[in-house]
This record gives C-alpha cells, structure tokens and sequence, in this order.
DNA sequence: AATGAATGAGCCTTCATTCAT
DNA sequence: AATGAATGAAGGCTCATTCAT
C-alpha cells in the first residue's frame, strides 16, 4: 500500500530543509546530501520530487517570496492611508521571520545566485517589482511623480542596504534601527515634497 | 641567471584573471581552471604562486579593497569641506571601476564569503570600518553627534543598497543615479539638522 | 526496496583489493584507481564505503591481523604444552597464507608506514604485544623469567628478520625453512635453560 | 667564473640532505623539494647532479651501503679469530650511527622500495651477500658447513628482526640489547656444534 | 513511496621534470 | 654553476544524478 498524498508532505519538507541548509551554510553551495538529511529522507527521493537540485533551489526561493508576499499583503490591507502603507512595507522587510541572520544569508545568496540563474532572476525580478510598485503608487499620492519615483527607489535601496550590511555586522549592536531611519527618511521627504 | 621578476607580473595577472572569472560567473566558486586559464598560464603555476585557492581569492578581494581606498584616499585629499568629503565618499564608490557590473558582481559575492570565511570577513570589516568613520567624522562637523550617526548610518546603507539592486538591473536604464538620490538625502538631512 | 546488504560485500571486496594492490606494488603508495579497479568498482564507491584512502588501509591492515590473530587463537586451543604453543607461533607465523610474497611486502609496507600513522602503529602494537606475551607465557613455564624474556624477544626477531629477508629473495631456493632454524633456536635454549 | 669542483661538493650535500629528508620522514616519499630545501639549493640543481629522483636515491642508498661496508672491513681487520669476526658482523649491524631511529626507519625505507626498483635491489643484494658470505667463512671455520649455513642464517635474520623491531618500539627500555642477544645465540651454537 | 547502490565528471592540489637565462 | 619559471600528469576526494528494487 502506497503512501497517498506524500508528495506535498514531502516537497514542503525538503524546501523547510533547503532553508535551513542554507541559511546554516550561508550561501546556496550546499550539498543535496545536506539537505536530504536535514530533511530526513534520501538523496534520490529528493530528486524524485525536484528532478534536480536547481529545481529544488528555485522552488525554495519561490517559497520564500511567497511568504514575504502573503505577510505583505495581509498586512497592507490594514494600512488605511498611502503613509501607512509605505511604513507597512518597511515594516515587513524587516519582521522578525525576515531579518534572521539565516534568512538574511539566505536572501543574499539567492541576489547572488539570481545573476546566473534566469529562472531565480525572473522570481526575484517579481519581488523587486512588487515592492518597487507598492512603494512607488503609495509615495505617488503624496508626492509629485518624480519626486515620488526617487522616493521609493530609496526606499528600497536602504531596504536592501540595511539586509547586507547586517549580514557583516555579528553581535555589535546597532543603537539606530533600520527602520527608525527609514521612517526618518520618509518623513523628511514627506516635509519637503508633499502635495499641498 | 634564470628568467627574473614574474612573481609581481604573474600575480598580478592571476589576481586580474580572478576578478574577470568571479565577474563572469557571478559569484566565488569559479574553478582555478577557469581563473588560470584566463590568465593564460597554468594551474599550477596559479598555486605555485599563491599556494592555494583561498589564498588566491583572498589577495583578490585585498587587491579590491586597496584600489579602492587608494581612490578614497586620493581624492579625499582634495576635498576641502565635510560636505565635499561626503560627497567624495559616494563618488569614489559609484566611480565607474568601481560599479561595472563584473565589479559588482564580484563584490556581492565577496559579501556573501565573507559570512564564513573569517579571511574575507576581516577584510571587509576593515573597509566597512574605514567608510563608515570617513561618512561619520565628516557628518559630525556639521550636524549633532546623534543626528550625524543615523545619517553616516543611512548613507551606507544607501550605498550597498544600491549596489546591490544594481546586480538586478540588467540594462534597464536607471532615471535616477543612485549619486543623485544620496546626495539629495544629504542635502535634506543637512538642511533640517544642520549646526546653527 | 532497494538492493540491500552490498556493504559488506564490497568492503570486503575492496580490502581484499588493496592487500592485492599493496602486494604488486610492493608498498602503500597505491592509488585507489588501483585498488578500485581491481575490485571492479569506482573509485567514487570506495570513497563511499571507506571514506578516505587512509581508513580503506587502515581497515586493511586491521584485517590481516584479524586473520592472523583468529589463526593463531584456534591453533593455539589444540597446543597441550607449553613447547608445542611456542611452535604454534612460529607455524602460524610462516603457515602458507602469511608468507606468500604478497603479503609479505604488504606486511614489510605496513611497518614502515606504521612509524609515521598513530592508527596503523597502534593497530601494530596490538599485534607486537600478543606475540610476544604468547612466547613469553610459553618460556616463562619453561625457564626463568630472565631467560625466558630474551628467549621470547630472540625468536620475535627471527620471525621478523625471516619475514624481511624473504622479501628480497626472489626465487632463490632456501635450504634451511625458517622455521627449522627457530625450532633448533628453541630446543637449544632449552637445552641449556630448562628448570629441572 | 664558473666555480671548479663543485660537483662532488654538491652530489654529497644532496645524499646527505636526503638521508636526513627520509629519516625524518619515516619513508621513500619525500619530494625533490624537500631534499633540495635541506641541501640548500633549487630542485633544478638536484636534477642537474642526479638526472632523476630515482638516480639521487639509488645514490643515496649506495652511500650507506659504502659508509657500512668501510666500517665493516676496517673492523675486520682488528678482529684476530672467526669467533671475533662474527662479533665484529654483529656490532658494527648495531653500531651507533647505524642503529639511530632515522637510520633505521631509511633502511626500512629501502627494503621496501628494493623490491620494486632493480637498481636498489640489486644494490641491497650485494650487501646481504657480504654479510651473509662473512658470516658464513667465519662460522665455517668453527662448525660443519650445514651448521654454519644455518647458523650465518639465523644470524642475518636475527640482525634484521631487531632492526624492524626497533623501528616500532619507541622509548619503551629494551632490558636486553639486541647484540647480548645475539652473542649468547652464537655461543650457545658453537657450545653445542663446534668442531672439536 | 522510498532508498541503497553506484558512477562520471570535475575540482583542488602536488610533484617531478624541463627550460631559458 | 645555478635557479626561477613553468607545466603535464596524476591523485584524492566530492557531488549531483541514475537505477534497480
């Protein structure tokens, strides 16, 4: 009698042991052997679900994604104002579940290996563009357009800064919080370019 | 006498063929084949002159670093005020050497080494270091100490965080230069925290 | 279910492989292309089952002195007096498999490469050890103590030295058995040590 | 000015550098880079005086077959009777600078690697049959010629178990010394065969 | 559904050897 | 006389992947 239904089961299993695997090696050079055992299954089986280990490694960044996809989207429809929603993004950028130091080392491998791979290119391109967007029509309703562009391009690199530079700094702490500054960013722009 | 003084040449070389291969491939795990063969020499002459991988890559990312502080150093020199040197600090970093994309490229991927490899992490502290002090001394002649960390803190961040989403970007014109949105940054936290 | 139990099959195979390796090449420098091929396995398989080369031969010599060591016990069950357990050692010693040429070189290759591993010198040790308690305890019933440790020591060498120069007598007819020569050296002894 | 006469300066240094190299290394394999280092020069020079590795060993083991013939015949001279010639064989075998761990571990080294390399085996065989014909005239003055094949015989494997043994004892006090040993087996030989 | 068995390809590294100077 | 420069060949080891059961 065959197991019915192992196929999710297992597919969410090896993609929890992909993260883990990574996050723990921080980069995604990290051997099906290891994912496998983290897993608790064999090599072969993983390969029976993935057919290979890009498969695997582009389907665990596209779980990823999700993820912070679902969060965001949750989480905005409780923003009731263009200002709100533009905190509520910086805001999930930097929960908790995303600002571990694995998941950090993970996001950043996977920026790395996104270069190469056009598949994890493409997944990243979609989260790269949705965060630019939500950004950008939320700062659009404050602020002249061009204004607003330069504001939500900011935004996002100081997302994204903030993601690498934690990757480097180990235990020291950090008197400012990300978030803290960005807010202050944003107000600043806020005061000098708001629609009247 | 034997043929004399390829060492510097040869290393030279090697360390160049390292950046190029790193660049290509988009991240560290380039083959010494690959690096070698770029070179045009052998393998193992690579290691006769480096004694191994490592090594190799770590004299790479040094040669990295010291170019770049070379250019920081220099140019810094003719900066005359605080705000000329913040604007230096973000110049040097975005120079053309400095973010073509085979440079990115292989600056991203030491940033994820440098997770593990406690070689290439000491390196990068040094340059983290080095910027950081450099943006923050010049910051705090011009606005309270407070004020002046958050902003050194920001514009670093704004810096990586360019570099970063550049690694993206693959010839998508950009409508605003990452310079041009640091600068207004600096200019707006200046004008609202400014010494008297 | 997949085909189970090679394990055993193939570790035993590829040991005996290498004793055959060893044994041709007259020393431990082997490749374990060499000794893979001649256990018609991949090199890859030898490294899944052993590991690394210096455990596939520490697994090997440990299986030698398995052999010996399980020869000599059950020999020595059927020894009723003291002088019959001495000649049992020194039969054993030279019965037929030990001394064939092949495994004399992989012997004479073992000692030497015992100076320099720990693993393979303890391994050594354990052999050395119960040799001479087994001569020892023997003699030790029939002479003084005194007597009966440079006895003991004396026939351990010519069992040892027998071993050696064998190595280099390719062919050459040998008048006198090595063993003839250790029984006259016992007798003697006795001759002239025995307790009354 | 080429300097004059450097060869046999330099053909010494580098037997020497490699008696030294294999003592310390317990074996054969050491590298040409090691030997050089240890003479003093480049590997290119050692190729330049020996053609081959191969060549600078085989040398090296005629030189110490050379160093103990010498020893053993000036020793001869000295020795008046068959039963002081026996002893000569025997202590000059045991001689400090010939009983040394690392002159041990390089005889070691050469009894294995002679039963591959022709040209050390037939070196090594010239040697065995010195000590073996000088043993065996001076035994056959005293005993019968069966007796004094054997006893010769016994003698030789007696001189090489003791050399192996060494090798693998370290530190541990030998009570009794290999040559006492040796002595009282030919005593007890001719006490019990001598012609009368 | 699941896995032990097995391998080919590739990588880093070492080393004896050659050559031009 | 001497050596730095350079390499080809080979070895140990890893790993993704396939297959039979």
């Amino acid at each position: 009698m065959p197991k019915l239904g192992m196929q999710p089961i297992r597919r969410r299993a090896l993609i929890d042991a992909a993260i883990s695997a990574i996050g723990a090696r921080g980069s995604l050079d990290v051997t099906m052997t290891d994912i496998a055992g983290r897993a608790g299954v064999s090599t072969a089986l993983a390969h029976h679900y993935f057919g290979a280990k890009d498969e695997l490694l582009a389907a665990t960044m596209w779980h990823l994604l999700a993820d912070l996809g679902l969060e965001l989207r949750r989480k905005l429809q409780a923003a009731d104002s263009p200002r709100e929603r533009i905190s509520t993004v910086v805001a999930v950028s930097f929960s908790v579940g995303q600002f571990s130091p694995e998941v950090v080392a993970t996001w950043l491998a996977f920026y790395v290996e996104a270069q190469r791979s056009p598949t994890l290119r493409r997944l990243l391109r979609i989260y790269v563009h949705r965060m630019r967007s939500n950004l950008l029509s939320a700062f659009a309703r404050l602020m002249p357009r061009q204004d607003a562009e330069q504001a939500a391009e900011a935004v996002a690199a100081l997302i994204d800064g903030f993601y690498i530079r934690r990757a480097l700094r180990d235990g020291l702490p950090n008197p400012f919080s990300a978030v803290a500054i960005i807010e202050d960013y944003v107000d600043a722009k806020l005061a000098t370019k708001a629609l009247s």
